[in-house]
RNA sequence: GCGGGGGUGGCCGAGUCAGGUCAAAGGCGCAGGGCUUAGGACCCUGUGGCGUAGGCCUGCGUGGGUUCAAAUCCCACCCCCCGCACCA
């Protein structure tokens, strides 16, 4: 049987927009489900990733519609930011690499790309395409209530408009400087996505020790001041460029590089003069604190474009160092090359001033001679430079020549003489990019301060502490992510919430910025309920005033008033309030974990900024991050999945299952093709198997079989729903999927007459509970079973306890024992018998493993098992012992079918299953009671419940 | 470094919060058998080791400990993944 998926996908989803199913609107009296999904970007196609996390929510949404919520589950798209802009750009500029990606990764043609060199262009095509892939996967969205950010979608920046006057008016809005990653180039900051080079570098703080030399300073740029104290001498780079300049009054020499980057740190820099690095050899200058006079000297490994160009020398703690000044101690050359006499360097040595567990007094020559490190140039010497220093760091003890810093930590050391040094003019700071980064331009990117920011003061311990209190009470799945979203709040500083370019909405009041991408998004679910009066047409951008959302979401100020300002009717407004208040708060949203640490953590703050505590978000799930065949997935890998290619590949049903069972929790699910391949295979069988099950002739009787498998169904549903309602969807399809067709499986095997009746009634059972997993295939399955409606609203299977049949579970659990203990018989003897003899257990046997079942400790069991042994007066110590182990041996759900069926009739139960266990044994089966007859062995007094005893011969 | 999450059989992955149901669910892979014209389809069996009677031994990152009993509880250690900001 070939099944047409694909005509099956179109027709159902046509379907489903067509009778408008997940159209939504308030119903007085019907509970509510309101679950939201990040919008994604419109930079690119949808991949994998966001298939996981959207389908995750999506069952959960179809789940929950079944069970008779009303649920609203909308989308919308993400226009705001720079990299649209961005990819625009390189498009215009011809960059090969991006293109080549779009034609091959999103598969866009040619003459499209051209006009993505329009960035709004480029952003309503990937939205179209986006969409097209959102119903395609299935996903069941009002689509009514769709839009997308930015000053292109007017309503929507009138919306933000709104909220960040709001925001300023509560003071959660404000001014101040920030570092920034910066491109002297293109004058902007530098995002991680907009560099060639550098990706993860963020500034760090250097401290400038200021070494004075006559009038004139050189301030050496450090992350250790607390080595001071080990000061020898000082490097500077004999090629390199230096200037003298004036720096805040003062008069430095610096590399011509560092003049530039502290100017963009806020520091007035007038540059005198400029020379080469030479002209200072020879020097002398003085520390500080120390008051040691140190000489300066050459140093290749110097780099003018970090720091200031000026290093001071530790050689007893800092690699460098030590190869710097043992390279001229072995070879004197450059030095005399510069005129300077070779004499010195003699009477420097090393001082040590750190003692630290797994060192001696030197660690940096011992290090320098562990590993073999040759020179200043060496590779090997960054690596010695990072384990000493954190070992010093964290471990690290001054030495008694350290003055009033002896014996302090390192750690503590170092913020003690950076404030001293700085209390007394000797020392300032400036920030560097541990490593290089280049700008997309190719330009070396520096360090900029930038002022008048604007930022969010997420610092703000009122506003923390209330986010806080949302925390501790929202539902979080899985329970592991809430620490790490109060962990979140405590780290969490200031955001610069404005930008200089890209697509966005002009900050209200200085409309020279534009609300950055994250700040823009934080309470725009609200916005969904507005959006389908805005599509309707019902409402103009213009209507939408701040009087009118302080009416509609805050129920600030009169329903006249608003009227008035909005020019609206006051019933439209009414209305639109009273949607509002139905669907929020918020009951669901949902995302990767790399959205905690942002998305989700705003999205918490604003609500408590804006909303009254009712209306505070309700539930939130985090889920992993999908990785392809075990790696990460990215466009430069080439190990990018889209989900249209995945759906063409398998279909969407397969695809969503193939997610929904890769993992669960945080866990990282692993997309892998042949997995997906494997699941479509499976639904298909699935799908073969319930046609098969309809094409069985009419019914016969129904037995113990029949009821049995009725009876796991009732904890296959119960279980299902379980899960689902914690969102352990990989569970709950595991069970839906594998656990239930096990049970199917088992009952087709053990009977020769299936009854349809039964498994029709199964089918139409199971059919509901796979479809949040496999929609399409199950509304096929339902209309194909006779379901009323489709299924996606047919009622959610509810557990009957009246059906579960302990009796007819302990039978299964019988025979499938005995099957078991027969073949453990067959192997350890390595024969095949020709008849297998099966002795039941006496009735005064049950009734001691009975009670010794209800007992609750092995040596209750024990105990109670010999008390009625006594009380039934059999001496039989061994059998009784044997029976104790094997109830001790009973847990969980086994103990629950044992203790309610009571005393199971075995040989009624094995006799009427003599044929199946023949049948499937290949040799014949004869059931005895264990007062019975042919035993030649004596093995008949063996028999325990549940373990006849057996005679193979 | 700080913070979060983890280490289970050939692989993926349950189980850990509430210790005994655990040689450890389920899936994949592999091996044998069946079915078949064929099968990357389906069904059955096996898949730590040993075993001529349903059992025994070893086992859940490492080392200790608590307990009648530990994958699960306690302590110490080792290792892996992710995040650390102006960015979607």
């Amino acid at each position: 049987m070939e099944i047409d998926w694909r005509s099956i996908e179109e027709k159902w989803k046509e379907k489903w927009l067509r009778e408008k199913v997940f159209e939504v609107d308030p119903q007085r009296g019907k509970p509510k489900v309101f679950i939201t999904f990040p919008f994604p970007y419109v930079n690119g196609r949808l991949h994998v990733g966001h298939g996981f996390s959207a389908v995750r929510l999506d069952v959960y949404a179809r789940f929950k519609r079944m069970q008779g919520y009303n649920v609203l589950f909308p989308f919308a798209w993400h226009w705001t930011g720079e990299p649209i802009v961005g990819a625009a750009e390189r498009i215009m500029k011809g960059d090969e690499k991006l293109i080549r990606s779009l034609k091959t990764i999103d598969k866009i043609p040619e003459e499209e790309i051209k006009r993505f060199t329009d960035p709004v262009y480029m952003a309503s095509y990937y939205m179209n395409e986006n969409r097209k892939t959102v119903i395609d996967i299935g996903l069941s969205v009002d689509w009514r209530r769709e839009f997308h950010t930015s000053s292109y979608h007017s309503a929507f920046s009138r919306f933000v408009t709104w909220q960040f006057n709001r925001l300023k008016k509560m003071g959660y809005i404000v001014r101040g400087t920030h570092p920034v990653v910066w491109c002297p180039h293109c004058q902007s900051p530098t995002g991680d996505h907009d560099r060639l080079e550098g990706e993860g570098v963020s500034p760090e703080v250097y401290v400038l020790v200021k070494f004075r030399c006559g009038d004139t300073y050189l301030p050496a740029a450090t992350f250790r001041p607390e080595t001071i104290f080990g000061a020898t001498n000082l490097w500077i780079n004999p090629e390199a460029m230096y200037v003298e300049a004036v720096v805040n009054g003062e008069k430095w020499i610096i590399s011509e590089l560092a003049a530039l980057k502290l100017k963009e740190q806020l520091k007035k820099v007038e540059v005198l003069r400029k020379f080469e690095g030479r002209e200072l050899l020879g020097l002398y200058c003085r520390a500080p604190i120390t008051d040691r006079e140190l000489p300066i000297l050459p140093a290749n490994f110097v780099d003018p474009d970090n720091g200031t160009g000026i290093v001071f020398s530790v050689p007893a703690h800092a690699p460098y160092d030590w190869l710097a000044l043992r390279d001229l101690m072995i070879d004197p050359q450059p030095l005399k090359k510069y005129g300077l006499d070779p004499k010195v360097i003699e009477g420097l040595k090393p001082i040590s001033i750190i003692k630290v567990e797994g060192f001696g007094d030197y660690p940096a020559l011992e290090l320098v001679n562990k590993l073999n490190i040759k020179n200043q140039l060496d590779a090997k010497a960054d690596e010695a430079t990072k384990i000493i220093y954190k070992k010093e760091y964290h471990m690290g003890v001054m030495k008694e020549n350290c003055l009033n810093y002896s014996n302090l930590k390192v750690s503590e050391a170092k913020e003690k003489v950076f404030e001293d040094m700085k209390s007394v003019g000797l020392a300032d700071q400036m920030y560097e990019l541990p490593e290089k980064v280049v700008c997309r331009c190719t330009t070396r990117c520096i360090v900029k301060i930038l002022t008048d920011q604007w930022f969010l003061k997420y610092s703000d311990p009122k506003w923390k502490s209330k986010t806080r209190k949302l925390v501790s009470k929202i539902k979080i799945h899985p329970e592991e992510a809430r620490n790490y979203f109060f962990e979140v709040i405590d780290w969490l500083r200031d955001w610069a919430c404005a930008r200089r370019t890209g697509l966005g909405t002009p900050l209200p009041w200085d409309p020279s910025w534009i609300v950055e991408t994250l700040s823009d998004s934080t309470i725009y679910m609200a916005f969904y309920i507005i959006a389908k009066y805005v599509n309707k047409g019902q409402l103009r951008p213009e209507n939408l005033t701040e009087e009118f959302f302080d009416y509609v979401f805050l129920g600030e100020g009169t329903l006249e008033h608003a009227s008035n300002v909005s020019d609206l009717k006051p019933e439209l407004l009414e209305e639109i309030r009273r949607e509002f208040l139905y669907w929020y708060p918020v009951d669901l949203r949902g995302s990767g974990k790399d959205l905690v640490p942002n998305h989700l953590t705003f999205f918490l703050f604003h609500h408590t900024a804006i909303f009254p505590e009712e209306l505070w978000p309700q539930g939130i799930t985090v889920n992993g991050i999908v990785m392809v065949e075990g790696e990460k997935m990215s466009k430069s890998k080439g190990n990018f999945v889209t989900l249209n290619d995945a759906i063409a590949s398998y279909g969407a049903d397969a695809v969503r299952c193939t997610l929904m069972i890769a993992a669960e929790g945080m866990d990282d699910p692993n997309w892998r093709f042949d997995a997906c391949r494997d699941m479509r295979d499976k639904l298909n069988q699935v799908f073969k198997l319930i046609n098969d099950i309809m094409a069985l002739p009419g019914s016969s009787a129904k037995g113990s079989l029949e009821r049995w498998l009725v009876s796991r169904l009732q904890r296959r549903i119960r279980a299902i729903t379980e899960a689902l309602e914690s969102m352990k969807n990989r569970t709950a399809l595991e069970i839906a999927l594998f656990e239930l067709w096990n049970d199917i499986r088992w009952y087709l095997r053990r009977t020769q007459k299936p009854c349809k009746e039964v498994l029709l009634e199964v089918a139409k059972t199971w059919v509901r509970l796979l479809a949040p997993f496999a929609p399409f295939m199950c509304e096929e399955l339902w209309s194909m079973l006779g379901g009323e409606g489709f299924v996606c609203k047919a009622p959610w299977p509810l557990p009957d306890v009246s059906k579960i049949d302990y009796t007819a579970e302990a039978s299964e659990l019988l025979i499938e024992q005995v099957m078991e203990d027969l073949r453990e018989v067959m192997r350890a003897t390595g024969k095949t018998p020709s008849t297998a003899h099966i002795y039941v257990a006496s009735k005064w046997k049950w009734e001691v493993y009975l009670k010794a079942l209800e007992a609750s400790s092995p040596k209750e069991v024990i105990k109670v098992a010999h008390q009625v042994a006594r009380d039934l007066q059999v001496k039989d110590s061994r059998v009784i012992q044997r029976i104790a182990k094997e109830a001790s041996s009973v847990g969980g759900e086994q103990r629950e079918i044992k203790l309610k069926a009571g005393i199971v009739d075995e040989y009624e139960v094995l006799t009427s299953a003599k044929e199946f266990l023949e049948r499937e044994l290949k040799f014949e089966v004869k059931v005895w009671k264990e007062e019975a007859a042919y035993d030649p062995k004596d093995r008949r007094f063996n028999a325990i419940p549940y373990r006849p005893a057996l005679y193979l011969e």
